[in-house]
DNA sequence: TCCATTATTGGAACCGTTCCCATTAATTTT
DNA sequence: AAAATTAATGGGAACGGTTCCAATAATGGA
């Protein structure tokens, strides 16, 4: 970053000049102490900060005052609805209560996350919302244990004892295999992104298989890795294609992106696939209506996740230090065409 | 925002002490003039830095030093699919380049917009990226006037005469009713949001009835705020799908948004209603092949454009007072089923 | 009327860095 | 060998605010 601009700024001291008071007391107008000031004195400090034009330099103000009001947000996926969602949420949480977001996408990356890490350290955020891969959890929990306060989404990683926010993964899956055992399915092939290391999806291949047990389900589970080799599900979903009807096949997909790509894959196979196998979604998606009979999904409050979030770290910067806190919320089930009735 | 949290901060000034020398030699071992320390001191202070964990406070930095490293943006709707793909564009470029991307969305709210932008000046944006509903232009104005480097995206603003980088309307217009003329189609209607204020609606929109002559194509324009009065377009919509096969009619949609509305609402009317009535969409968007006999639609390069944008607005940064530059990119086409020819 | 409070206001140090300038050591030039 | 450069390094002001504390004015009670 070379050459600088040079712009000059207007300080606190020439509203002060121009409004013939001390700096001090400017600086009183805007924050906590302002209700010090006498009223001739807010009202001459007014006029003169709208002639000229002046807004404080919150950097400036952050040095000495220690508050800097960024919110950072460490995310694996921005191009995951899931992910956006979420951000969403958690900005306006933030907005509403005078904190700014600075999101950082990690595009999946290690050594970028650590990167990102730093650039947030380094602008000194009082709190950070982290969903990543957890693939190198180091980091952030040395920065946690220095005082960083901290909150996951989606997923917890091991090592970091902060607060979580979360689906309920087990009523999640319960939802969704007490449904397609009700509907008359009697195989459920399972397809998720790669597991280790991320326990939301530990916990719903887990609960997939207690699930079909408890409802008497034949259970496959099928862990593909979507950027590295892309080819396998479809090969996969081909075979799949055969099995199903035979032995009134569903497929549950793991989460938004991979339920795309089946969705892909299998329109790839052939005309009308859904009317071979069943499918429920985790995560609801706007086009999962439109798509051949619709798409049956299980939907996150995903909104609610993210100001839940922000909620939570708010509460640990004002300086809360009770034991972390999981704060899991509860799926509902969006019923369509594609895990129709069969027999 | 209440209470500070009293975390003592490391400063360069210990590692100096621990290192055996003054501050300002572990200032320049960060920054520009790194080149002048000699080897045995660079390596002293690594070993410091590295035992202290140490990093530097780029908000304190930017005091002295002028330069944040922040670029802002100010989004109309981040749930937009367009706008996150070309947030993720743009933050790819911003991080390559050292730069930190700070997204604000405004939800196409005028009040919050002012707000976003008052506190992105206040953490002293290096520069701004603007897509926003331009129903407000004049604080912007204001601030571009008083030498804030800025870039619009999408759109251009009236009145304020920064950089842009958009799409090549009249070449995607051109594009989109071509083909559909070619398929055989005689008349299309354009559903489209709200266009006053908007630059890239209303060159759509004119386009449209120009390539519409030029092509022989009969034409009828239907604005829709989808917000407002969502029942509208699903009116329409059925009224359309009577006519539309006796008129061999098409619907063009104005942008992402709609295009999922329109598929919305269509889908509500009747089963298959792509068989009643053509459809070509505005922005690509991943499930299109999927519903359907697919969707045809006009692509825009949204990663480039983010990028382009970001690369733009450096450039201003970095001191260039050229004349502003319209920087348009071209749009592709993908043919689905939903354009098939008819006759 | 005098002293203790309370309500306002201002002065100056401080936050963590950068940057200007002075200083010292090493190297060249004359 | 003395003078002039050049290469490294450090000291302290400055950046634009906040905050501690002292100072002054106004109020109230005895």
């Amino acid at each position: 970053m070379p050459r600088p601009p040079a712009r000059p700024r207007l300080t606190i001291l020439d509203v002060a000049r121009d409004a013939g008071v001390s700096k001090t007391s400017v600086s009183r107008y805007f924050g906590p102490e302002r209700s010090l000031l006498s009223e001739s004195m807010r009202t001459r400090i007014e006029a003169s900060i709208s002639r000229l034009g002046f807004y404080p330099d919150r950097i400036a103000s952050s040095l000495r005052g220690r508050r800097t009001g960024l919110i950072g947000m460490l995310v694996a996926d921005m191009r995951n609805p899931f992910t956006v969602a979420m951000i969403h949420g958690a900005e306006q949480a933030c907005r509403a209560r005078g904190y700014s977001l600075v999101v950082c996408n990690t595009d999946s990356d290690d050594l970028l996350e650590q990167r990102h890490l730093d650039v947030l350290q380094g602008y000194n955020v009082e709190g950070l919302v982290v969903n990543t891969r957890g693939h190198s959890v180091a980091p952030l929990v040395a920065r946690f244990e220095a005082g960083l306060p901290m909150v996951m989404v989606d997923r917890h990683l091991p090592g970091l004892a902060c607060d979580m926010v979360g689906l309920d993964n087990a009523q999640a899956m319960h939802l969704a295999m007490t449904h397609l055992a009700e509907q008359g399915y009697r195989k459920v092939l399972m397809v998720t992104p790669p597991i280790p290391g991320i326990s939301s999806r530990e916990e719903r291949t887990a609960c997939f298989e207690s699930e079909a047990l408890l409802s008497g389900l034949e259970s496959e589970l099928f862990e593909v890795d979507l950027d590295n080799e892309p080819a396998r599900l479809g090969e996969r979903l081909a075979g799949w294609l055969d099995e199903a009807p035979a032995c009134r096949g569903a497929i549950l997909t793991g989460n938004g992106v991979v339920n795309l790509a089946v969705c892909q894959a299998l329109h790839q196979l052939m005309p009308a696939p859904l009317e071979r196998t069943g499918l429920l979604g985790i995560d609801e998606l706007e086009w999962c209506a439109l798509v051949g009979p619709g798409i049956s999904t299980v939907e996150q409050p995903v909104g609610a996740m993210g100001e839940e979030a922000i909620i939570r770290l708010l509460t640990r910067i004002e300086g809360d230090a009770e034991a972390p806190v999981h704060r899991t919320f509860e799926a509902t089930l969006n019923v369509r065409g594609s895990t129709a009735r069969v027999d």
